[in-house]
RNA sequence: GUCGGCGUGGCGGAACUGGUAGACGCGCCAGACUUAGGAUCUGGUGGGGUGACCCGUGGAGGUUCGAGUCCUCUCGCCGACACCA
């Protein structure tokens, strides 16, 4: 297996020349002053965990692609690339191997950055971002302050989810099905005083503004959606009989069925819990409650448990009849959502049903079911028209919700109101590797910002968690000048990457995060590529940094991502591509054995790019193939015996041009695999050309250049040595090709024709033949003649131009 | 359970607003050139009859001159959310 096996094209011998002159002339470069249309073209940074496998070069190799592509189509391209570095693989591989968490860092980036030279993708490596880097958190830390200004930080005590493997909180997007999203470990519940950033605020925008990102995918945003999850309804103010001072808050999502609220139930947490407990009930609740936070949250969590709860031996009454109804403690009651208490309505809600059935408790329909169903067996959760419920009767349910509301709102017994699911993110980690927030705590001032001047609050040397170094943690009030003692949680790493693509617009600026002339340039990110495994974190957490950030006065857009695209993941064996099961793809084997852009081109014809794909290492061929035979139809067009005779020249621009067409949508419209087809057609038009005798005269040419051009953005490399041959300058800085739609029209083509809807014949005819032209070709037909039997004639006959004839009997 | 997405040859996958199903490639078969080839080239390759015919896009219905594409039901796989009041 020698690189010069199948002829003149060595792809190892080519391809470092080229990446080399590539680099040396800064092809990527962005410039803020070009007169050509910016476009802000952008890969999700990685984290800098190893070797990169083909799963991931496919996001790069994808983003490349592109961003050569409208290079060729006249846009200044800002392609920058960066390392969302801080995070705890860094520091575990630290306690492994006993090497500081910045420099196993440091290690992978160098690797990565070899990889993705390697692979021919280039970036405008000037504006390179690197998040653990000072000159990068001091302005996330400068970004923090911002939020703290604008009242959108704040610490606070509340339940948390700690992982104990990890030994940090989550923040709840960080909770999958109970377990931490990194190592998968069951999280605790913990009461801890920890730092929020107050993205509750931003709840309705967030889910409004999804109606903005008319180029994102669907499910991305109907995730979103869903994660924010907004419930129209009321609140509703219940007392506590014999204590009228306490009030019961509740939400509900149905004031409709109000009257038929036969209990209360308030989460195991609820503050009012303690105090409301009747004395005789006392050391049955408490031990309900603490057995309640012992529980994990998967159990909690899990479906078909049993509704278990206790009553409490208090009452609260119903503000719209004066009732009183009992109030319980049950643990499906979530603290966290809502007031953490609601009204049991169990006719019209299956939870309160099984509740109520399970401990003997009223059932009572306050809506009624046209199907007459039998509302002790099973609740009636639809709408109908309200019964039992005084003056309200008769109404149907979206009337009574608003009629009720309105009367509670009459006589401040409750209001309308909007609940989201979405929660405070929880931001602060009791991590070492990441950024440290900027906050001293002074026994006289309480919490004081760190002065934006003496920013960046640097991150100690030494390798351990940050309370247990003395020196960081002692430091005196920026206010009083007092002994005060650093905040010593750093934040979570979504927030260095909330704001990275800002970064880049401006990378360089020693005063401030970036520069608003500069962000307005190159803001929102015009084409945003990456994983769907970010669907909510990162996307959801940079769309509110935006919105922060444009309510500053500190840029212009509202969203910052305009057009998001989401590609598969690449597996192999069935599974996707990783280290631990190593089953991944070495670029530095695919390079050595077949060359970069063998293995580019094949990553582009695996599949749809937005589609998982199973990677089959024997179909590299394809692509090695195809590649080769570009080089010989370029440089050994006449190794090609002539077998044949008649290749026109009109036909071969014909082709030429038709693939100039499919190629450039293709490309605009991320279908790669079928623009690698295209080009496998063109190939095979050239070769048939040739074999047929056709002659190497102007057409030949145009055909040559052209499949270069088009070929450039996949396979950067061979296209750039073949362009030394028929072009000039670089390959890369060359312009797109034009296409002539006459001359890619065909003069010929195939009208099928169907008799009673089956086909009957195929005919080649001229283009643009009318109904009565084709109908009389039809009728020659032999085969349709026979179809249409006995001096049969079409009662009906249906013609699409240039397509079909459908002659009915 | 709810909400999305997807089911097409041996395999990866094509098929624009309903209009030639299987483009392109892998693999396979046959042949050519060769000492040889896992190189290259030529031809073939959904299934069945092998006659111009029939059957085929998970399954069953429907709309239509015509359905992979639209509608209804259903099965299977993948993903997200999952006691959210």
């Amino acid at each position: 297996m020698t690189a010069t096996r199948r002829g003149g094209y060595a792809p190892q011998e080519i391809e470092a020349r080229w990446q080399r002159t590539w680099e040396e002339r800064g092809v990527m470069r962005a410039r803020d002053d070009s007169p050509r249309p910016p476009f802000y073209n952008l890969v999700m940074f990685p984290y800098p965990s190893g070797d990169l496998h083909m799963g991931h070069m496919r996001n790069y190799v994808i983003g490349d692609l592109y961003s050569r592509f409208l290079r060729m189509r006249g846009h200044e391209v800002l392609s920058p690339f960066g390392w969302d570095a801080f995070g705890l693989p860094a520091e575990n591989a630290a306690m492994k191997a006993g090497v500081h968490p910045r420099s196993w860092t440091a290690g992978n980036i160098r690797r990565a950055r070899e990889q993705l030279a390697m692979m021919g993708v280039l970036y405008d490596w000037s504006r390179e971002v690197t998040t653990c880097q000072p000159d990068y958190y001091r302005w996330t830390q400068d970004l923090f302050l911002l939020f703290w200004e604008r009242g959108l930080a704040y610490r606070a005590e509340a339940p948390v989810n700690w992982c104990p493997v990890d030994k940090t909180v989550l923040a709840n997007e960080q909770v999958i099905a109970g377990r931490c999203w990194r190592c998968g470990s069951e999280v605790e519940r913990r009461e801890l005083e920890q730092w929020f950033l107050r993205i509750t605020e931003y709840a309705e925008r967030l889910l409004r503004d999804l109606d903005l990102l008319d180029h994102w995918p669907e499910r991305v945003r109907v995730m979103q959606a869903n994660w924010i999850g907004r419930s129209e309804g009321a609140e509703v103010v219940f007392t506590v009989a014999g204590a009228t001072e306490r009030e019961l808050r509740v939400f509900t999502t149905r004031p409709d069925t109000l009257f038929g609220a036969t209990f209360m139930v308030v989460a195991p947490e609820h503050p009012l819990v303690e105090e409301i407990t009747a004395r005789d009930r006392r050391e049955e609740v408490r031990a309900y409650v603490a057995g309640a936070r012992g529980t994990s949250e998967i159990e909690r969590l899990a479906t078909g448990r049993d509704r278990t709860g206790v009553f409490t031996g208090a009452f609260a009454v119903n503000p719209v009849n004066g009732e009183r109804l009992p109030i319980w403690v049950a643990d499906y009651v979530l603290a966290g959502y809502g007031t953490g208490a609601i009204m049991a309505v169990p006719a019209h809600d299956e939870r309160d049903h099984a509740f109520a059935r399970r401990h003997h408790l009223r059932i009572r329909r306050v809506i009624t079911d046209e199907g007459g169903g039998d509302i002790e067996a099973e609740a009636h959760t639809g709408s109908g028209s309200l019964t039992g419920s005084g003056a309200f009767d008769g109404l149907d349910s979206a009337e009574g919700r608003a009629r009720i509301t309105a009367w509670l709102e009459a006589r401040g017994r409750g209001r309308g109101t909007v609940t989201y699911r979405l929660r405070d993110w929880l931001i602060s980690r009791q991590r070492y590797w990441g950024c440290p927030i900027p906050i001293v705590h002074c026994e006289r001032c309480g919490l004081v910002p760190v002065p934006r001047e003496q920013l960046p609050v640097l991150l100690p040397e030494r390798y351990a968690p940050l309370a247990e170094i003395p020196e960081f943690v002692a430091t005196t009030c920026p206010r009083c000048e007092g002994p005060a003692r650093r905040e010593t949680d750093t934040m979570d790493t979504f927030i260095d990457s909330s704001w990275y693509y800002l970064r880049y617009a401006d990378a360089h600026n020693q005063d401030r995060p970036f520069s608003t002339e500069l962000a307005d340039h190159w803001m929102p990110v015009d084409q945003y590529t990456g994983g769907i495994e970010h669907a909510i974190l990162h996307l959801l957490y940079s769309r509110f940094f935006v919105k922060v950030l444009h309510d500053a006065g500190l840029v212009e857009a509202v969203e910052p991502f305009a057009r998001l695209f989401t590609q598969g993941m690449v597996t192999r064996h069935g599974t996707a591509m990783s280290k631990s099961r190593g089953n991944g793809v070495s670029p530095d084997d695919l390079v050595a054995r077949e060359g970069a852009d063998a293995g580019r081109v094949y990553e582009m014809f695996i599949g749809p790019p937005d589609e998982d794909a199973e990677w089959t290492d024997a179909a590299v061929q394809g692509p090695v193939r195809f590649l080769h035979r570009v080089w010989r139809l370029v440089r050994e067009p006449e190794s090609f015996p002539v077998t044949g005779s008649g290749g026109g020249p009109a036909v071969l621009r014909r082709r030429v041009h038709q693939a100039i067409a499919r190629v450039t949508a293709d490309y605009q419209d991320f279908h790669f695999n079928t623009a690698v087809s295209t080009l496998m057609e063109l190939t095979n038009a050239m070769q048939s050309h040739l074999t047929e005798g056709g002659e190497r005269g102007a057409e030949w040419e145009e055909a040559v250049r052209s499949l270069v051009l088009l070929l450039n953005p996949m396979a950067p490399h061979i296209a750039e040595e073949l362009w030394q041959e028929i072009g000039e300058g670089l390959c890369v800085d060359a312009e797109w090709p034009a296409f002539d739609e006459s001359v890619a029209a065909d003069p010929e083509v195939t009208l099928v024709v169907q008799v009673n809807g089956r086909v009957r014949d195929r005919l080649t005819v001229p283009a643009g033949l009318d109904q009565a032209a084709a109908e009389e070709r039809a009728l020659a037909s032999e085969a349709v003649r026979r179809a249409l039997g006995d001096g049969g004639s079409p009662a009906k006959v249906i013609h699409i131009p240039d397509r079909l004839i459908n002659l009915v009997l």
